[in-house]
RNA sequence: GGUGCGGUAGCUCAGUCGGUAGAGCAAAGGACUGAAAAUCCUUGUGUCGGCGGUUCGAUCCCGCCCCACACCA
């Protein structure tokens, strides 16, 4: 019998497609416990086939967090994400001692589990001038403005990534300091056990598994869904593998074979960039996606210890 | 059969007024603190369709051939 330790999350990661749903939902039903999902995408109820959402089946069978839990008109970042998992966690530890998270979102665990240094809220008017002067100005606009306002940002920065320089333009114009200033990179203390599981299996079979996911979604009517969100395709949550691809093909920029294609390639690319993050997290233990056993036995382990 | 336009990196193409060639995309690797399924960085030897000719030197000029496309018969 598995004596399940105090107050611990066993945090399933790893690349779209691998198999980590079923993984957690395997998981969580030995634990009688919840999941907690760490995706950016799946949390918009707007969002359903492109993203991959747990089927209907599968969100009845547990219990689900951060699951089609938000708006895309809603700012859904990382920061709201720790602070939103952490409450919901907290509830739970009154009923449950463990918690599954699943997800591939690499920066929303890495918030959950170190939490983010905390910058003061910026002012929305500022961060809108600045996306409109980067529209008309371009990049060049922007190194200029950094050079003068952030000087120490733009000698160690990013100065060729609008995204990353924008929101060190937003910081200094709101607060009069550099974004590097409030980045002390201390990480917060968690009063819970934290177990890290990545799934893996061979590049050949994570490619076919995407590909075979891509066409399901397309014979689930993804395009549909898709059609249905263009008037918000200028939201952040649109800015999506799955969504970009086939507003492409409903502009008449591309084939709808092309759109397909594309969105698979994309795909591998993304899965491709979340390996590169969660392989250096060396916390985390790699399992294949039938190893349930395997990670069951990392919480009896854990378990074990604690007794001494 | 004739004429025209092409055949250059995995794909789409640019280019060399003759000194062995470069972009975008793909691929491979990497980064990542309030957009993260986003964003950004690094990596380009390829019989320049084949065989001959001219030349010190040809992918570039000339000839023949092969292949693709268009038009004319």
């Amino acid at each position: 019998m598995v004596h399940t330790p105090s107050k611990t999350v066993i945090i399933i990661a790893g690349p779209t497609a691998v198999g980590k749903t079923a993984v957690a939902i395997t998981l969580a039903k030995q634990l009688q416990t919840e999941i907690i999902s760490a995706d950016s995408r799946q949390c918009y109820a707007e969002l359903n086939i492109g993203v991959a959402r747990p089927s209907a089946d599968e969100l009845a069978s547990v219990k689900h967090h951060f699951i089609a839990s938000h708006s895309i008109q809603q700012e859904v970042t990382a920061a709201l994400f720790e602070e939103y998992a952490l409450q919901e966690l907290a509830k739970l530890f009154l009923k449950h001692k463990v918690v599954v998270m699943v997800g591939g979102t690499g920066l929303y665990i890495k918030a959950f589990c170190e939490g983010l240094d905390i910058i003061p809220p910026v002012d929305a008017a500022i961060r809108e001038a600045i996306i409109k002067e980067y529209e008309n100005g371009g990049i060049g606009w922007l190194q200029k403005e950094i050079a003068q306002k952030d000087p120490t940002f733009y000698a160690s920065g990013e100065i060729q990534n609008p995204q990353r320089m924008m929101r060190a333009l937003e910081v200094v114009e709101s607060t009069g300091q550099s974004v590097l200033s409030f980045r002390k990179g201390v990480k917060a203390q968690r009063d819970f056990n934290i177990i890290k599981a990545g799934i893996t299996v061979p590049k050949e079979t994570l490619h076919r598994q995407i590909h075979t996911r891509v066409d399901a979604m397309m014979t689930a009517c993804l395009l549909e869904e898709v059609r249905s969100l263009l008037p918000y395709r200028h939201l952040n949550a649109l800015q999506t593998v799955g969504y970009t691809e086939l507003f492409d093909y409903l502009d008449g920029k591309i084939s709808l074979q092309k759109a397909i294609e594309d969105i698979k390639t994309h795909t591998r690319q993304y899965a491709k960039r979340q390996l590169t993050w969660f392989k250096r997290d060396e916390d985390i233990k790699w399992f294949g996606a039938g190893e349930v056993g395997g990670i069951m036995g990392l919480v009896a382990k854990l378990n074990g210890l604690n007794m001494q």
